[in-house]
DNA sequence: CATGAATGAGGCTTCATTCAT
DNA sequence: GATGAATGAAGCCTCATTCAT
């Protein structure tokens, strides 16, 4: 933010250099966002970003190397929202929290829809694609954690193959907005919850969590 | 080779037209296949295609309308593997049953691998993602109908939410192949297969199938 | 060579494809020729070349990585002709020898006018300038050593630094297109080359060339 | 720095806008020169020389029209100096003073390097090209003219073509830094103005040249 | 005056598709 | 039918030059 935004209000607009270069580079970042989960990354030209952020072909490059570059700045500290969030279990009542968690996560994909373009890229930018893998044994991992802390506890089903649930709960996590998509409805997340849960938890823990972890 | 090679020695060659022909358009379907899945869709070129098939440019055009059609027809009839298959629950051990399922599922999937260039191309060709839309619809529809089946036999879980569930289901199936892909690993299909066992059936019914069911 | 150039006279015209190629690589090569010593290496565009040529800018590249290939393809074998030829003292005439040495030198220069463009890359392209380098080393030793061959025969100063005069003589045949298109008049061979001698031959040998070198 | 910044201390500091602006403008063209010779005239852009000098881009623009004109600037009153100087042969010794004319030649060739650049532009650039010819001629006329007050005084072969010799001079002073880049040693200008003296000078002249020219 | 962001024409190159042979 | 050369539209990117601040 510029230092004069605090001074006296009607002054004359001054926007000072770096201030307009980032708003251009924002309005290249959205565009791009726009474009890219609209059409496609392919069909997507630095051209056409740039006339749809209003400006020239070339102010593009000054602000991206390419179009990948761009994306990557898309992606930037997003990558791990796409995947799934870490859920804490210690709390009384599971089926709220991954309901809360469900619906945060389908609202922040939704949000940028940035998840829509992802697919597309990984089978050709290799980079990349070792990325969202290592984020993706990130996640498993936190999962993994939380899983290992209920299940010392003996609040699960005993025979629970810890690793198997980890990577079914992400799964779901990460494909949890292709229900709406697909259906049109607005999806009762408080269902897949307890889908979930089921997957972990015997009923009579679900039904009575303990007081213990409240 | 023709089948009719092998016949009478010192006939003229006679390969039927239309058998030529098809020995053509499957190398090029073949080598379609193969450079989709290894490069990409967008990343492969016709003249690669036909020059993987041995043929000319020229002729790719001859069998196919363009990339796009070769795509479509490889993907004919192929779109519901991609998915999920419909499980039969009239038996009398769903792990197994569920474990062989989506064993053969990651076994097909990994067989074409075109599964590796749907998301890419879903982004661009709505036509085909309507194909896609209404073929997991089709699937879903068959899920659902079978855990009707079983529900209305009281044998699963009495507050069972079944759409969701079958979309679980087939979430699951759907990206079975990429646990292996991620963590370099055999899945093991048991453990899947119980996963999903166990957002379905209570205990009770999973460690004493019916017999009426058998 | 088509196998039907020896049939029947009057047969419709038929050229094969490898011909037909080769005309059109060769008018690309003759038209990059002709741009490149009209307007310039840098000025000149491969569409243009292509323009040039009749051809589309895609062919260009059929026949053609780039521009610089192009140029290479040009250069190929014709580096040796921008320097210098190796002149062979044993004649009885050397005034006539080099005045004919210089004709026919600037007469290949002009016929395909490269030696212009040569130094427009040369600042640029390090690999040819390395080449170009190379080829003037080779030159220069051939020069001095027809020069070591009459120097030994006694047959020229006693005091002469061959490795001066050899290089001398290299400069001198590598600018000689230039007086023409300085003057704009007709160059006098015979007179350079008298020059030249002169640099090398004491007069009593030139005026009197020994009979045993006839 | 400015002559007038040890003056008085304390004083406002004051340097003149021209003073600046000379300082800018100068800036620009050493900057402009070391860019052009390092790396080529049409591969040096304004925004390099302008950072390159520490100053914006659109200074540049405000001190030249264009790259071209900073080149001019450059090159302004140094044409004559890539050519060759006129050498006054009233002087008991031709060699040494041709000799040290070479050294001198080199020198200032190497000093500014711009020499290096003027191939390259001379295809493009009509108006150069024709400055340069014009430059020539007129140093080919100086060095024509000296060479007819010894030809007159009978210093000379009796035979000279006055015109080619001077031409011949002229080549060998254009190109004689050349022989260093070539061969990477340092070179001897001695035996250079040897073998131009050579053309001239009949060897009881160059032996023991007359008085009179002393 | 100085700044450096913005412009957009223009060069380079690829590739889906056509078509003469 | 088969061939593969030819096409040219379209994408990528650079850079000389302008202009608002």
């Amino acid at each position: 933010m510029s230092d004069r935004e605090d001074q006296l209000v009607g002054e004359f607009p001054f926007i000072p250099r770096q201030e307009r270069a980032q708003q251009k580079r924002k309005a290249l970042l959205e565009s791009g966002r726009i474009l890219f989960t609209t059409k496609g990354y392919e069909h997507t030209t630095a051209k056409e970003i740039a006339a749809h952020a209003g400006v020239a072909t070339g102010t593009f490059y000054r602000y991206f190397s390419d179009k990948r570059q761009l994306l990557m700045a898309l992606l930037e500290d997003k990558i791990d929202q796409f995947l799934a969030p870490e859920p804490h279990w210690f709390c009384h009542d599971p089926v709220s929290l991954l309901a809360s968690l469900l619906e945060a996560h389908v609202l922040r994909l939704n949000h940028s829809g940035l998840h829509r373009v992802l697919p597309e890229i990984l089978s050709k930018d290799l980079d990349l694609a070792e990325v969202i893998q290592a984020a993706r044994k990130r996640i498993h991992a936190k999962i993994l954690s939380s899983l290992k802390q209920i299940h010392e506890k003996n609040l699960t089903w005993r025979d629970l193959d810890l690793d198997t649930v980890a990577w079914s709960i992400m799964m779901l996590f990460e494909n949890s907005h292709k229900k709406a998509e697909q259906t049109g409805e607005k999806v009762n997340y408080r269902e897949m919850a307890k889908v979930i849960c089921r997957m972990i938890f015997p009923p009579h823990i679900l039904d009575n969590f303990p007081d213990e972890l409240k």
